[in-house]
RNA sequence: GCCGCGAUGGCGGAACUGGUAGACGCGCUGGACUUAAAAUCCAUUUCCAUUCAACCGGAGUGAGGGUUCGAUUCCCUCUCGCGGCACCA
């Protein structure tokens, strides 16, 4: 018998497998499809790390479950390769970033590999591929011409170091998510995506993801932000000036005691020859732009402000005068950036109101005092006219009907979510596939609503459109990409009138290429030249929703979000038919290095797998990380472990030494079948490490055994496969076999066989535990009271006590009462 | 501040719908093998008290309370930790 020699074993097999195409997808229609998915890695310069793997073999462990199973299996790999952190490494080693990018991808494929991952490699898939960015393009040029997409000027998120927009999900507490930079406001010309549209489905759906994790859904809605209420409109006297604000108290609308404008309103300048104090309202103005964002929020939420003196509003339910402010606790960006302030039932209102001694009534009372504190609980409507009496949410139902009927104000949702700004500034993405003619713009006879909403903006529909190659591709940080000096290519014939036209230079941000990729590896099981996604109707309502979804938490709110919206777009077109992409979505927990930190090159702590497949092996890796812990939880690496894993694999390896045609005892049979019932079970809720002790015990009690049987070794080399592929396919052939461990059917749990024909039964006085008597399975009552009869040790505690009860529950325990 | 998740030996963790808490792995300690070490194997390992030793006893799942014959598990209050959102009206 040879001895298990991981790095000879590891290398034949990736071998065989690559030879025989033993990973390639199944295209059958007589087998249940399962679509397991991983999230695709961007391919940094580092290369993986020994956390990176973590998710990657977990589903490959479900793939080879699910296989073995009956199932036809889409397990496939690709790269998101586009984008700032692609780009900024290309900058940093002054390469091009696709020579970087070609290069890291190699790295990444060939540790991967060495991992013994089942991906059907014929199916990879890379975003800057033109045969794949066109399609990005396609869905892009869809949501154009449905009137999702427009052109804006607003201020957006700058980053001064990217040189480049950033939408609100790129931002990491006001701060580049890339770089660490603190943001700006910037106005600039850029394309965004309306998907404000979508954010009431994509917040209702949420309730259908029944099998997505809480935090994660908890994280989607806020992230959504729903806020329901009403705008009304407060005049302002002696003009013809109105101030609308956004409330979602309009219960409260009697105890407004005055407005707060945001610092960047266009009231205030409007009404500039009304304000008597325009020199201090000036000054506090300009001190508030010169902070930033972070320090606006920030600051211990110190309210500042300055009255609008000569500036009266008019309260449209009461008609009560009231004054007006400036105050940057008020957001220009979200709601109308302007409030009605109540300072009786907001903190923030109060917390003003107090510092500058201005009057706060009560207009909900909830039998707590008001006193010195605010009070912004629900409650009953007072001092509010036709209100008085109700409860809150009446109050709020009769008054957004009283403002309607008046036309004073209406019924409001707001959300956090804001449309996704799309342009980047940068080279490394997918061109726009979008041409402006001023011809054609002059001429204003427009196609679709995308034309109208946009005049002179059409959709190049010869895709893909590539993105040129450059001399200088470091970003300009004039508003245009780098694409913007490569006149041939901006100036192009109108494909309209043949007149002079140009492309857009801007290119799309990272999270484009990411956002349908999962569709993409669906498509490649046919081949089809048609530019359109309808042609793959048939292989996506196959393979389509994806159902496991494997990743990690910090792309809750981007990806996810992203991802889940376009597919939605992609429902309504009629390219997909189920209206949400990801059945069931996991989160894979971090490996930290050693020291209970994040691995970094900063720390100098970070663990390179290819070394641990050196010394270890590629499935004592695998074993080891399913071991550490609960999946979805952080652990930290240890070295000790992983020789505890591979301890394990080394036992197995031992158990096919004694292989022998003898029965195994009726023991060894009963937990075989428990514990071919315990992992399936596992498998299918992620439990891996409780999958990997319970082969621990099966092999432990083989170990001490002197024979053990065969065709029960080959069942354990099965269980073991999906866990350890390498050491499993080399046990099934030294036992005897010569088709492929991947080819044969899980075993099943035979309950007979795994039923206990004796029970542990426990005898406890009070509750506390005094003896354990061992009985045959489902001994009634009246034995087990027979032998507590004759036994001393009950007995000593029973002697002379009076029973009060006793509680039996079969095959479990028996308890006591005693008075 | 709001929302979500969590807290079990020296460490990672296990415990089905409430029913023997600490499975499995690591580490520690002792022993076998060895000239020696590594590797391997065997044994011990929640804490306290007691004993030459064994049995026996008590406490124990972040803290306090409750429901129950019985609570790591269910309910209430609190503390701490992690994650998300955050002057969002």
């Amino acid at each position: 018998m040879p001895k298990y020699n991981h790095q000879e074993l590891e290398k034949k097999w990736q071998a065989a497998w690559l030879a025989t195409e033993l990973d390639k997808t199944e295209e059958t229609s007589d087998k249940p499809k399962y679509y397991c998915l991983d999230m695709f890695p961007y391919p940094s310069g580092a290369g993986l790390h020994v956390g990176h793997p973590k998710g990657y073999i977990a589903t490959d462990i479900i793939s080879r479950y699910k296989r073995l199973n009956g199932y036809s299996v889409l397990h496939p790999m690709g790269w998101d390769a586009f984008g700032l952190p692609a780009e900024n490494y290309a900058l940093a080693n002054k390469v091009h970033p696709r020579v970087a990018t070609e290069a890291n991808i190699a790295t990444y494929k060939r540790q991967l590999s060495m991992i013994g991952l089942s991906y059907d490699w014929s199916r990879e898939i890379n975003t800057t591929d033109p045969e794949y960015y066109k399609w990005t393009q396609w869905i892009f040029a869809e949501m154009f011409k449905k009137g999702l997409v427009f052109e804006s000027y607003e201020p957006i998120n700058w980053c001064p170091t990217c040189l480049t927009g950033l939408a609100n999900e790129d931002l990491d507490n006001g701060k580049c998510e890339r770089c660490g930079s603190e943001v700006e406001k910037k106005p600039m010309r850029q394309w965004v995506i309306r998907i404000t549209d979508y954010a009431e489905r994509l917040l209702a759906d949420i309730d259908q993801l029944t099998d997505w994790e809480e935090s994660i859904k908890e994280m989607q809605r806020n992230w959504l932000g729903k806020s329901e209420g009403a705008t009304l409109k407060f005049a302002i006297i002696n003009s013809q000036l109105t101030v609308e604000v956004f409330t979602t108290r309009p219960d409260t609308i009697f105890g407004a005691t005055y407005l707060v404008l945001a610092p960047e309103h266009e009231l205030v300048a409007a009404s500039k020859e009304l304000i008597s104090n325009w020199l201090e309202v000036q000054e506090y103005i300009n001190k508030v732009k010169n902070k930033s964002d972070l320090e606006r929020t920030d600051l211990n939420k110190d309210k500042s402000g300055v009255q609008l003196k000569g500036l009266m509003a008019i309260n449209p339910v009461n008609q009560q005068e009231i004054p007006v402010f400036v105050a940057d606790y008020v957001l220009a960006g979200y709601g109308t950036g302007a409030i009605m302030a109540v300072p009786a039932h907001d903190e923030r209102d109060w917390d003003f109101a107090k510092k500058y001694n201005l009057p706060i009534k009560q207009v909900v009372e909830s039998g707590v005092e008001l006193g010195d504190r605010v009070m912004t609980d629900a409650g009953v409507a007072i001092n509010s006219d036709f209100l008085d009496g109700l409860a809150t949410p009446e109050a709020k139902t009769k008054m957004i009907e009283h403002l309607e009927k008046n036309s004073l104000g209406a019924k409001k949702i707001n959300w956090k979510l804001k449309d996704w700004v799309f342009s980047r500034q940068r080279y490394w993405g997918e061109p726009m596939p979008l041409v402006f003619c001023q011809a054609c713009k002059d001429r204003a006879s427009f196609d679709n609503d995308g034309e109208r909403l946009n005049p002179g903006w059409f959709v190049d529909a010869n895709l893909p459109v590539r993105l040129p190659e450059v001399e200088s591709y470091q970003p300009s940080g004039t508003g245009e990409s780098p694409l913007a000096n490569i006149s041939e290519w901006v100036n192009i014939k109108c494909p309209r009138c043949g007149g002079e036209a140009r492309r857009e230079t801007n290119t799309m941000p990272q999270w484009a290429g990411s956002s349908w990729y999962y569709i993409a590896y669906a498509m490649r099981s046919i081949n089809n030249d048609q530019l359109t996604m309808i042609n793959y109707r048939e292989v996506l309502d196959k393979w389509l929703p994806v159902d496991m979804y494997v990743g990690g938490a910090e792309h809750a709110t981007r990806h996810l979000i992203y991802a889940r919206f376009w597919h939605k777009f992609l429902f309504d077109i009629g390219v997909v038919n189920c209206s949400e992409p990801f059945t069931a979505l996991r989160q894979v927990g971090l490996i930290l290095a050693e020291d209970g930190r994040k691995m970094s090159k900063r720390w100098a702590n970070v663990i390179n797998p290819d070394q641990i497949i050196q010394s270890h092996g590629a499935d004592a890796l695998r074993v080891y990380e399913m071991f550490m812990g609960p999946f979805n939880q952080s652990v930290a690496w240890s070295t000790n472990g992983l020789t505890g894993a591979r301890k394990f694999l080394d036992k197995v390896w031992n158990l096919s030494e004694k292989l022998s045609d003898e029965a195994d005892s009726r023991e060894i049979e009963r937990l075989l079948h428990k514990t071919i019932r315990k992992i399936g079970a596992d498998i299918e809720s992620l439990a891996f490490n409780t999958v990997v002790s319970a082969l621990m015990i099966l092999v432990n009690a083989w170990t001490a055994e002197a024979k053990v049987n065969r065709v029960n070794f080959r069942q354990l080399v099965i269980l073991l496969s999906p866990l350890a592929p390498h050491l499993a396919e080399e046990l099934w052939q030294l036992s005897g076999a010569d088709s492929s461990v991947f080819k044969q059917t899980w075993p099943m749990c035979n309950e007979e066989l795994a039923r206990d024909d004796k029970v542990n039964l426990t005898v406890q006085i009070n509750g506390k535990l005094r003896d354990t008597l061992e009985l045959d399975f489902d001994s009634e009552e009246s034995v087990v009271r027979e032998l507590i009869a004759s036994n001393d040790k009950v007995q000593k505690w029973l002697a002379g006590q009076e029973i009060v009860k006793v509680v039996f529950v079969k095959n479990k325990l028996i308890n006591f009462v005693l008075k």
